[in-house]
DNA sequence: CTTTTGACGCGTA
DNA sequence: CTACGCGCCAAAA
């Protein structure tokens, strides 16, 4: 049943709607994988880490998606954390000494509320930040 | 069709 | 704080 009409990701797959939101996030915010997953809605964040591990050469700011703890996390095959967190630093994310970054500072809010309408998506909270209050 | 391949999160000890 | 266990499953080959 695929309406024509339907220009929202509702019949994309799941990789491309992760790869959607995921290119929603500004420069110097970050996400965690189970926020894209709660905001995707039917996928686990393990999905989601699947989905960035195959995101190749398409233009999506991957380096934008870390783990729930804050910090990067570890590849399977060796390196790319470090490229990862060089990017981000770049962009005026900040990490502490511990190689961990603030939600609270550098957390997204997702995206707005017009984008998921006309995508098709829902609201979900954001990691350290519930209940925080919209502005 | 089957097999392989991975960048998570949370609870518990 | 670390170390497990365990559920999670779409895509590409």
């Amino acid at each position: 049943m695929s309406d024509p009409d339907d220009t929202t990701l509702r019949e994309a797959s799941v990789y491309e709607r992760i790869y959607a939101i995921t290119g929603q996030i500004p420069r110097g915010r970050l996400a965690s994988y189970g926020q894209i997953a709660a905001i995707e809605g039917r996928c686990t964040p393990r999905m989601v880490g699947y989905a960035m591990a195959a995101v190749g050469q398409r233009e999506v700011p991957w380096q934008r998606v870390i783990n729930s703890r804050g910090t990067v996390s570890d590849r399977r095959h060796g390196g790319g954390t470090n490229r990862q967190r060089r990017l981000l630093e770049s962009e005026g994310v900040v990490f502490d000494r511990a190689g961990r970054v603030d939600f609270h500072i550098f957390g997204w809010a997702g995206p707005d509320w017009e984008w998921l309408e006309v995508n098709g998506f829902y609201p979900a909270p954001v990691p350290g930040q519930a209940g925080r209050k919209l502005t």
